[in-house]
DNA sequence: TCCGAAGTTCCAAAGTCTTGGAACAACCGG
DNA sequence: CCGGTTGTTCCAAGACTTTGGAACTTCGGA
């Protein structure tokens, strides 16, 4: 709570308070592979909102976070929220560069845990 | 609003209060299968109770709703409330025999509208 | 070094879903 | 015709989800 008086010197514990280095954006969660879960991805591709933004993303094509939100007509933020749970489910894979995010679908995981599925969401036979 | 005194014989107009054939249980509504949403099902059986429900029911067999709420542990009316929901999806389909309701699922029509779906949700490869 | 662009996080309001008790309806058997 | 069984509907409380503006972080270029 006190404040030392100014010594012209740096306090003595300032560097103390950030000993863990934090990682930032250089690391994007994404569940592993054995940890996805049926009903977590059937709910998250439930939402009409997030099926389009699946269905654009099924040609393999990486796609930016912005364009995605835009086509849909979405505020950045509520695009972005709707590209995490994506994300958390292990629908999608995301990737950056700069400070570009690049967004794939994440279908060789899906397909190995549940084979079929992806072909069912995006309505190919 | 007066009642008229008691004369012996049934009021003129009382066969008036009921013009409209009230089908009562015999009419469960079942969604055509043309009008099947591929994101109303997935929100649906995206609930771990409702996809257990599914998959109790991936064998063909019809089961009553008494075994399959209590197989969950739910109360009557939460097990009621998830099959209401099942049907309105098209999910299930529900056929009544006196005060028994046999619930079975809807294969025919999801594997038409959606094939591989129900290979999906009961992790049939 | 400052600017703009890409995206995220924060947060509060609004909306939707789920739960379970109580009351109810319909049917069956005795 | 009464009592039990099967299942639904009603309803209010609580939980979860979605929305979007504002502030913020990070990076790249001029």
């Amino acid at each position: 709570m006190a404040v030392p008086p100014s010594t012209g010197a740096p306090p003595v514990d300032a560097p103390r308070a950030a000993p863990v280095v934090v990682p930032a954006r250089e690391t994007i969660r994404h569940p592993p592979k054995e940890a996805l879960d049926l009903s977590q991805i059937l709910r998250t591709v439930g939402d009409p909102l997030r099926l389009s933004i699946v269905r654009m993303l099924a040609d393999g094509r990486e796609m930016l976070c912005g364009p995605l939100g835009e086509a849909l007509g979405l505020p950045k933020s509520t695009g972005s929220y709707h590209l995490r749970l994506l994300r958390e489910a292990g629908v999608t894979r995301t990737r950056q560069e700069g400070t570009l995010r690049y967004v794939s679908l994440r279908r060789d995981d899906l397909e190995d845990r549940f084979p079929g599925l992806v072909d069912v969401l995006t309505g190919a036979q």
